[in-house]
This record gives structure tokens, C-alpha cells and sequence, in this order.
DNA sequence: TTCAATAATATACACTGTGTTCATATTATA
DNA sequence: TATAATATGAACACAGTGTATATTATTGAA
């Protein structure tokens, strides 16, 4: 990323052309978007397209890359400022932290239109699995540095109900338009996730 | 479904169609997949494909219904045989009987290719959103029968929570080519999701 | 077994979208 | 303003789609 494209046309054109893709996706499928319907709405030739990616699908995937690279940069700005915990039990439960989870949450709200796109799975299944591993990786990280962890699952299994507990809620928020806050929601996962379906409904399922 | 299309070698066509499709999307992706790939590999020309399917995606939705049909057939008859339940509390507790997850992950297990493709959500997202809508709205048909039922989260959130988790675990379980047995399967899910993290983990997060 | 009905095939065609080339016009910045 | 970089439109070959048609092969029923 040595050149930064000092050249305001080109800026300008590649932001055009992501913007243009993401909102074209959205309205009829990935698809169904041609590079013409891309360049129409962002109000360039055609071949402009081509000066600048080689199809759909790279336009598409350094946008999530760029969206991906981002959330890791403040996750991790986030994790080092809100404490500096001793033990690797302790890093572990910062995961869970309401700062942490808001701030997952509040980068989903702003950049939502991508964040559709992306946990839709729009474009190849490949795509929209770069944010899971990305949250499946970080969470293995932390569980295994914990040597002395007592747990009653495999870690992948486990790193997999974070990630698709967490990103399950998101996705459904987004695609319902945000009807709570980002407090309700973090509270919701907590709940959920930390508690279990026995702690929410009150069901004594041990008797079972 | 009056026309049980009596003729052999209309049946034989279009298992042969929807077989090819499925496993040419494995090995390219669903947006690579050419009618030619399929009809090639199914070895039949390519315009017998039209005699029977507008395009691509009516071939792939139309699997997609078949194996969801016969889901919720194998599912209802499996839990009118399991138990008749006197009350609503006992009979969501059903959902959580070893018996009716067994089910779900051999279903999974015996269509696995099929699944992959509806679970990677190839071919454009309500195509893969088709099964989580049924396993949501079963959970929320379960609980909403459930008069005086005490419960943390919206009824929608713990829905998705189910659901999510469950997908969740299937996929990754596909995904990885088996590792565990159903019933190992089973008892993580039942561990994760009626316990949650914190009993999982033997974390004291209350403590935070 | 025969035969009318049905299904599959090969060929041909018009159409849409892709990705490239090239000459020309426009724009940014030194 | 000079000039280097960027955007543009027109033209082109190509791949894949979906349809029409004439022909061949297979089926289920008599």
C-alpha cells in the first residue's frame, strides 16, 4: 500500500465504482449487477471500470478486505486502550466486554450497507466468510493461551458458536433495520451467549 | 404435484441435471457454473436443460425445496412419534431431545452436498435463507404457545439465537468433512447452547 | 409387438454482457 | 501553462444465454 493514489480522479473513481457496486448488489443481487448497471450509476464510462479492476468480483473483495482491515485496526486500538489484564483469563473475557461488543456493533451500523453485502454472502461464498474467520481466529487465539482451561468442548467448536452467535445477531439487526439499540443488543448476546438458552427462558432443562 | 411424472426418463433427466448442478457449484462456485458445465456433466444437450428449467437458479431453488420438504416431513412425523407432550413448555423442551438433533444432523450428514451449497448460500442469499426461516419459525411457533413464558430477550433474538446456533455447527461440521460423530455433535450443541459460555468455560464472568 | 406420444438431440440464430484496444479528450499537479 | 496521468467512446472478438425447428430415440399403453 506504498502509493497512496495521490490523484483525486482516482479516488474518486474507485470510491464511485464501490459505492455503486454495494448499492446495485443490494437493490438486485449480486448476479444480476452488471459492470455497465456499476458504471451507470456511478456516472462513468464503462471502460473506466477496467483501468482500475479486473471484474465484479475484485471490486468487490478489496471493498471487504478495506471494511475488514479497518475493524481490525480499531478492534485492536479498543482492546489495548480499555485495559492492559494480567492474565489470559481475564484478556479472554475482555471479548466480552460491553466497549468491545458496542464497538463491534457501532462499525456493522456504519458501514451497513457493505456489512449487508458482506453477511448476506453475496458473491461467492468466500467473500462473506473472511469477517467470521477473522472473529473465529481472534477467539482461538485468546482460548489458547489459557493453558490450564477447563473446557468441555473442542476449541473450534466453541469458536464457532462466538462467531456465529455474534455475527448471526448482527446480521439479523442490520437486515431488520436496527430496531434496538446497540446497548439492547449487547446486552441480548451477553445474555445469550455468556448464559445459555436455560438461564433466558427460565426452563430447568437438567430435569430432563 | 398432481403429475408425479410417470416418465423415466424425464426423472432420470432431472436428477441427473440437479446432481451435476450441485456438484459443478462445489467444484467452481455457483456463479461460474455454465449450463454447458451442468448438461456435460450430466451428459445430456444442452437444450434438453430448457425443456425442464428456466435457468440456472429455478434448478437450484427447486433442490433446494425438495430437500426442505422432505425435512420438515421426516421432522414432523419424527416428533409426533417421539412424544405427545401435555404442555407447551415440555413440548419446546422437545426441540432439545437427542433424538429430534440426531435427526437434523443426519439429514444434514445424508444430503451433504446439497447442504454445503444451500449452507454456503451459493446462488444468491434467499436461497440459503430458506432453511434458517424454517428452523426461526419453528422456534418461534414453539415459544409464542407458551403463555406465561418468562424470557430475557425478544422473542425474534432468541429465534435467531437458536437457529444461528444450530446452522452454525452444522455448517462448520460439513464443512470439515465430519470430525465428530452426530452424537459427540449433539452434546456440544446441547452443552453450548442450553449452558452458554460461562458454564462451558468454567468462567466466572459474573465476577466482572 | 406395435405405434402414437413424448422426450432428447443437433443445428442455427439473435441477443446480452465481457474484456480489450486505440485514438481522443479531459483533468490534476508541478 | 505544460505535461503526465486519467477518463472516454467506438469498435471488436468472444462466451454464454435462451429460443426455434427439424430430426431421432425412447417410452408406455394397446
Amino acid at each position: 500500500m506504498a502509493d497512496e493514489h495521490q490523484d483525486r480522479r482516482v479516488r474518486r473513481t474507485r470510491r464511485a465504482l464501490q459505492d455503486a457496486l454495494i448499492s446495485m448488489i443490494l437493490e438486485k443481487g449480486y448476479d444480476a449487477v452488471t459492470i455497465e448497471d456499476v458504471t451507470q450509476k456511478a456516472d462513468l464510462g464503462r471502460t473506466t471500470f477496467y483501468l482500475h479492476f479486473r471484474d465484479k468480483e475484485e471490486l468487490l473483495l478489496q471493498a471487504i478486505d478495506t471494511i475488514c482491515d479497518d475493524f481490525i485496526e480499531k478492534h485492536q486500538s479498543l482492546m489495548a486502550l480499555v485495559d492492559r489484564p494480567q492474565d489470559a483469563v481475564q484478556r479472554l473475557r475482555l471479548n466480552l466486554d460491553e466497549r468491545i461488543l458496542y464497538h463491534i456493533f457501532a462499525h456493522a451500523r456504519d458501514n451497513a450497507d457493505l456489512y449487508k453485502v458482506m453477511l448476506r454472502g453475496e458473491g461467492g461464498s468466500m467473500a462473506s466468510q473472511r469477517f467470521e474467520n477473522i472473529i473465529k481466529e481472534e477467539t482461538i487465539k485468546r482460548l489458547g493461551e489459557i493453558k490450564k482451561l477447563q473446557i468441555k468442548v473442542p476449541l473450534d467448536v466453541f469458536a464457532i458458536y462466538f462467531a456465529g452467535t455474534l455475527m448471526g445477531l448482527v446480521t439479523w439487526w442490520l437486515e431488520e433495520d436496527m430496531p434496538f439499540s446497540i446497548e439492547k443488543m449487547v446486552d441480548y448476546f451477553q445474555q445469550l451467549f455468556i448464559f445459555g438458552a436455560s438461564d433466558t427462558l427460565h426452563l430447568d432443562v437438567a430435569s430432563t
